[in-house]
Formats: C-alpha cells, structure tokens, sequence
DNA sequence: GTCTATATGGCGATAGAC
DNA sequence: GTCTATCGCCATATAGAC
C-alpha cells in the first residue's frame, strides 16, 4: 500500500535531512508557513489516533516524493490510506499543514542518525557518507527532498522558510565540523571551511539528482568519499 | 512584461543547460515526450509568428521557472503573452509540447557560449565559472532549470528524457575535458575522471539550490572556481 | 472520528465562429 | 490565426449527518 513501509519510514531523509540536532538545541524548527492556525494537535489520545496519523504521514511522503508537493494531491494521499478527502483533513487543517507536518516528521526521525555535534569531526564526515550511502536504498524519500527543495525555491512555497533555514542550520553544523578539522591541521584544501561547508551540501545535493535520473551510473556514497577524501589529502 | 526580456532571454540557461555542441554533432536532442504528434510546425511563415512563437516561449520560460512545469498553466502564458489560451495552443499542439519547445529553444540559445569542444580543457573549465557568474544575474532561468531537473526525476514526467540524455551527454563532455587535463599532466586530485565530471555537474547543480533559497550567501562562481582550482592543484 | 455531499475554482483541451 | 464558449476533470476546502 503506502510504497513507503515502516522499514523505510523509520530511516532517513535526503542529506537534505541531515539537520536537526537532538532535542534541545537550537535547531532550524521553523514551522512551514501554513497560512492556518498553529497546527496544534494536542498531545493527548495518541495511542490510537496516532497511528493513523503517522499512516498518513507515510502515504503523503509517497506522494509528494512523486513529482513533488504541488502536483501531488490530497485525494492520492486519502485513497493509498483508505479514507476519504475530508477524512484525511481531519487530521491536518490543509494540505500545507500536511507538508509541515510530514517534514518535521522524518526530522524527528533523522535526527538520531547522523552525529553532527560529535567531537569527532572524521565521525561526522563518515555519517554523511554512511548516509548517502543508505540514501540510496531510499528513493522516494531522496525524490521528496530533491524536488520539494528545487520547488521551495520559490519564496511564496510553503515550505520555503523551512528549507532556508535548514540549510543555513546544517552548512552551520558542516562549518563547524571542518573548523575542527582545520583545527587538528587535518585538512589538504585550501579554501575556507564555509566554502567546504557549501561544496559538501552542493555535492550530496546534485549527486542526488544525478543518481535519480540515473541510478545505475552514479553510486553517491562513493562519490561524496572520494570528495571528502580529497579534501582531508587522505582516505577518509 | 516577461520578466525575462530579451537581453536576458539571449544568454543562457544554467549550468544544466551547458549541453549541446553547435549543431551537427552527437547532441543529446531528445524531444521531449509529448504524447502527441511529432511537434510538426513546419519551416514555412516564419517571418511574422516567428516573434510571436518567441514572445510565447519567453512567456512560458517565466512562467515555469516558477514553481516548475506541473505548477505553471497554459492560463498563465497566455496571460502574460496576451493571448487566449486557445490561441496559444494553435502554436503548439499542448503543454507538453510548449515546454519541450522552451527548452529546446534555450538550447538553441546556449549552444554558443560554453566551448564544450575545444582543444584547451582550461578554457572550457573557465567557461563553466564564467557561466556561473553570468547565471547569477538570471534567477528565473536558473530556477526554471533547478525546478525542473528535479521535476523531471520521475520517469513520467514529460521532459524526463530530456534530462537524462541531457545529463549523459555534459557528463561525457567534461570527462573528455578532464581526460585532456590528465594526460597534460594538470589535474592533482587522485580521482578518475568519470568522477570529476560527476562531481563538477553535482557541485553547480548543488550550489544552485542554495543560491536560490540564499542569494546572498553564496557566490557560486566563486565555489565553483576554488572547487576546480583544487582539482588542478592551482589557480584556475 | 469519519463519512457524504457540495461549494468553488483552476486546469488542459476541443469545437466552431470570425 | 485568434477568438468565445464550453466540456470534463481534479483540486482544496467546508458543512453537516452519523
């Protein structure tokens, strides 16, 4: 049914999903401009709403992955989670809440994944490998991202401050994570560490679009190594 | 009117649009799936629908750099072209079609400015830095081709095709041009060609991302130069 | 909490007059 | 070659019954 099954669902974003530190810090949780109210959903009844809940948060990733979040529709989204159109606005006041609320969702799940606040910066840049790496066994997730950034170029997309400030959140975290590496003198290239900051995301990002359009002549992870490698002037 | 008027229209696309050498050679001229018939328009009566037919082109090309092609409607094109929508769709034959036309035209376009295949692989990697810079000074066009690249991952997607053998044939291209730097002994990084290639499309594509959600933040020539400097081991 | 029914509007495309 | 008119579809969203 939801092409996406929990197996999938439990892992990861994009890199474009790296973000988003653990709980507490000061992470980029801007909400998705909904034009509605708070999308508040209490915290209460979870045990059995809650699964209908994330059933369709799984569906409507499925669908905005195909072909991104304004060519996909709500009616696809209610009938791959056997419910009608109002049944499924229900849950969410509107399709952009929808949006919100199944970006948040894999944040919650990604943010386990990748250790971007590590001491060990190598660490870090072995997660965005391993990353890319498992991306690749995730293509509607890697699809959602790739073109819901591509589409929330638009600065009237409901998803655009999300997408802003997740970037500057994670090249934030990257900028960091190549100081320590300048630190520890362990780094071959020349060019600041907020340039490798953008050129590592630039990368993951454009490989990905590459390897969507075809996957049997790009492998991501590979690639990203070889780059990061590179910058270090040693196997990483 | 358009907001991209003529001087912009002339120049060029995105790096994604480097593609096509001049005419005769073995370009990636995929037509872009129309479902429909082979996008005849004849040679003939060129001289007074000619403008139009360009008015037309530089309309859509506005109109679907924002929020891409699914997003953009004939309605819009032939809002800003002021047309009926029928009249518009005497031109070409359906929506499809029109966007193969606009891409087609763009390629046109930018068949003259980035040397793909000249002898001096320098060259043509500062061609590619110059396009970037020029790029900069055109966002719609740059979103259009960001947008759609992305888009057009899914396999149903009318310019899909377009993409891949578009994507296919750069890459080829810069391998060549990588390969001409290996064997004069100017390339320093340990990687095979192939990946240069991968890389250098990945990392323009990539940058264009973040440029569009964050104008200011980053100057992708400025990326892109010390990216390629660091591949030769010096100034480009 | 989920449904039916419906309001309202945008879309691509066609038919046929001028 | 361009128009008006219209069709049929799908979209988001709301109101109210169960």
């Amino acid at each position: 049914m939801s092409q996406l099954d929990h197996d999938q669902a439990a892992a990861f974003d994009g890199e474009r999903a790296i973000v988003k530190p653990s709980e507490g810090g000061g992470r980029p949780m801007t909400s998705v401009k909904t034009g509605n109210k708070p999308q508040g959903k209490p915290r209460g009844a979870y045990a059995k709403t809650g699964m209908k809940r994330v059933a369709i948060l799984d569906a409507a990733l499925a669908v905005f992955a195909n072909g991104g979040y304004r060519a996909g529709s709500l009616r696809e989204v209610a009938a791959q989670v056997g419910m009608s159109e109002a049944g499924l606005l229900h849950h969410f006041p509107n399709k952009s809440a929808l949006l919100a609320a199944v970006l948040s969702h894999r944040d919650d799940l990604s943010a386990t994944l990748v250790p971007m606040d590590g001491d060990d910066p190598i660490e870090t840049l072995r997660g965005l490998v391993a990353l890319a790496r498992y991306n690749a066994s995730v293509p509607g997730v890697v699809a959602l991202y790739c073109t819901l950034s591509a589409e929330a170029t638009s600065p009237d997309h409901p998803a655009h401050d999300y997408f802003v400030d997740r970037y500057e959140y994670t090249r934030g975290r990257l900028e960091r994570t190549f100081g320590l590496l300048v630190s520890a003198g362990r780094v071959r290239a020349d060019f600041p560490t907020t340039s490798a900051a953008f050129m590592t995301l630039a990368l993951m990002d454009g490989l990905q679009v590459q390897w969507l359009l075809a996957p049997e002549s790009v492998d991501m992870a590979d690639e990203l190594h070889a780059f990061l490698s590179g910058l270090l002037g040693q196997e990483l």
